[in-house]
DNA sequence: GTGGTCATTGACCGGGTAGTCAACGTAGAG
DNA sequence: CTCTACGTTGACTACCCGGTCAATGACCAC
């Protein structure tokens, strides 16, 4: 027993990528401490040991998933831009995030649909909320002089932009983000 | 052993009818063999006798969700309206539809992203694509003699209604489909 | 009645799971 | 060098799962 030791970061990092590989592979159904321990190299108990739980390992799992794919959306760079272009913009640029991290995605819905207690559904509304906060600031701007309503908009465009996830999702290949884009510049008000 | 018998129609409904119960208030991984047993008030070997295996029973409750919740979009009696109203009373009518099955839809959800395989996605999907199916004719009325592309607006209105289904899910007392509606109305094409 | 068909039972099996723990190495402090 | 703190191991427990099956009863045709 026993064996060469290694820093908790570094034991956590490993852990964590193999559970991330083995989760890509083959579904979340696929996470269990002992194929998760056998992927990494280690034994069983070092797995309770660095996370104290399964639900530990996959709640750690879901904040990788998070940072790496849903918390980029910005717009800090697009001021100059006028509202409707910024708007345009901002989907263009989530909506190609969406296809790349795909597979990635599509892990954080089958978290948000494994569960319906609010361990794993509180983290992931918290960043499906953000998406609101990222679009509001510009839809007002966009509505402002016009019928549209600008908190109306804003929940319409994160419902589209929702909607197109599960697109991409449904079929990587075949999704194609322009015809999305191509609507809303037909439809754009003078 | 042994016991009163019942007709097999009569068995496999209410043994459907435990496992629908069991998933709609605890989740899909809630429904096992033993569980829908109890709940239906028969012994375990009973439900594999009916339904072969677990995915067998899967595909029936799958089965009884789809139908009662994906499979009745139709716009057979709105003909006599304008395009444009007629695919805003479709939408309408699909997003009333969520709100009130929203419960069921998560479970539809729940089983598609439970599995990786066919066995539950071609089922899905197969009621996903019959959405595309039902708004296309009416979109390509709407885009006829507009810049808009009939196919391209058909993309975004089914990618719009999937993303609402999932605001549904999120928060069902604070989804609002007016919303939604209100923007698609201030966009109209002259 | 009698025989046969079939729904029904529940104990049982093999297997995979989360989680525990005493034993054991290893490394660093004194 | 020794002692302590801690990372590490893997066998182990308790549990639940899907699935099987011989035994059993209910029902029907004759």
């Amino acid at each position: 027993m026993g064996g060469p030791k290694k820093p908790e970061q570094e034991r956590c990092d490993a852990i964590l990528a193999a559970a991330y590989e083995i989760a890509l592979a083959e579904g979340l159904d696929a996470v269990t401490a002992r194929r998760v321990a056998t992927a990494a190299g280690i034994s069983t108990g070092l797995v309770f040991f660095h996370f104290h739980s399964k639900d530990g390992l996959l709640e750690a799992l879901l904040g990788v998933l998070l940072d790496g794919t849903l918390d980029a959306l910005s717009d800090s760079d697009l001021a100059r831009l006028e509202p409707w272009d910024r708007l345009e913009r901002m989907i263009w640029v989530e909506l190609e995030r969406l296809v790349e991290y795909h597979a990635a995605v599509e892990l954080i819905f089958a978290f948000y649909f494994s569960r319906r207690d609010d361990l794993f559904r509180a983290r992931i509304e918290a960043s499906f909320a953000r998406y609101l906060a990222a679009f509001s600031p510009v839809c007002r701007e966009v509505a402002a002089g016009t019928r549209i309503q600008g908190d109306e908009l804003a929940a319409t465009v994160v419902a589209l932009v929702q909607g197109a996830s599960i697109q991409t999702i449904r079929n990587p290949e075949s999704f194609n983000p322009e015809a999305i884009l191509a609507t809303l510049r037909a439809v754009r008000p003078a």
